[in-house]
DNA sequence: GCGACAG
DNA sequence: ATCTTGTCGC
């Protein structure tokens, strides 16, 4: 792993063409894992949890939490070198394989189109999806009602969507991790959405670190 | 050169 | 991300 911002982004232009922008054939996920990190002030101390839920009924069948710390700072654009190594290491605890990686963050559209999503998606090869809650690019407001979408835009390009996940609330911003296409990105969102405006593996995943910030302290 | 900039 | 009380609404 690069420890300067200057290696870490030629790494990302290194790894950048890796990224498939196809499902696998016949892809038809059973297992989501939700990814999300939480810190213990500036400290650098940091809980990593991955959460499987299954997509039919949206239950967390599998889970895996570990403390851990990182010494790379938050850079806007390099996400993925300060929770990355926690996250697999969460990933790797899990029991289950997960068929799809739902990430907190973007996965295409980002600066150099490899967000955390992309990352994750490629040092793990499954296939994921990247769920911003906030966008690194412009978008018009989509119509009001669930499942309503418009292109989101960085430097000219279509680079992901914002999502109305639910009736009314505020989008989230999706884009392509790897072995992924926007349309099936956006209907596996669409359906871990179950009464909230973040995917229930999201918010599965922020509930486990959260808690175990608490043990910790 | 300056500002903006996922979590 | 995290620091933080009360408050409006279903």
């Amino acid at each position: 792993m690069p420890d300067t911002a200057e290696d870490a982004i030629a790494d990302q232009l290194r790894l950048a063409p890796s990224v498939l922008r196809e499902p696998p054939p016949g892809f038809a996920p059973r297992v989501a894992a939700g990814l999300d990190v939480a810190y213990l002030g500036e400290t650098g101390r940091l809980v990593a949890a991955a959460a499987c839920v299954d997509v039919e009924t949206g239950e967390l069948v599998d889970a895996a939490v570990v403390a851990g710390h990182t010494d790379f700072p938050y850079v806007p654009g390099l996400f993925a070198y300060r929770e990355l190594p926690s996250l697999r290491a969460a990933l790797s605890a899990l029991t289950t394989t997960p068929d799809v990686l739902v990430c907190d963050g973007q996965g295409l559209a980002h600066p150099r189109r490899f967000g955390l999503a992309c990352h994750a998606g490629v040092v793990t090869g499954l296939p994921a999806i990247g769920v911003g809650k906030t966008p690194m690019g412009r978008y018009d407001p989509p119509a009001p009602a669930r499942g309503s979408w418009t292109p989101l835009i960085d430097d000219g390009e279509e680079v992901g969507r914002a999502l109305r996940t639910q009736d009314g609330v505020k989008p989230v911003f999706v884009s392509i991790g790897h072995r992924m296409d926007i349309d099936t990105a956006t209907a596996l969102v669409l359906r871990l959405c179950r009464g909230y405006r973040q995917p229930e593996t999201t918010r599965a995943a922020d509930r486990l670190c959260r808690q175990a910030l608490r043990d910790l302290r």
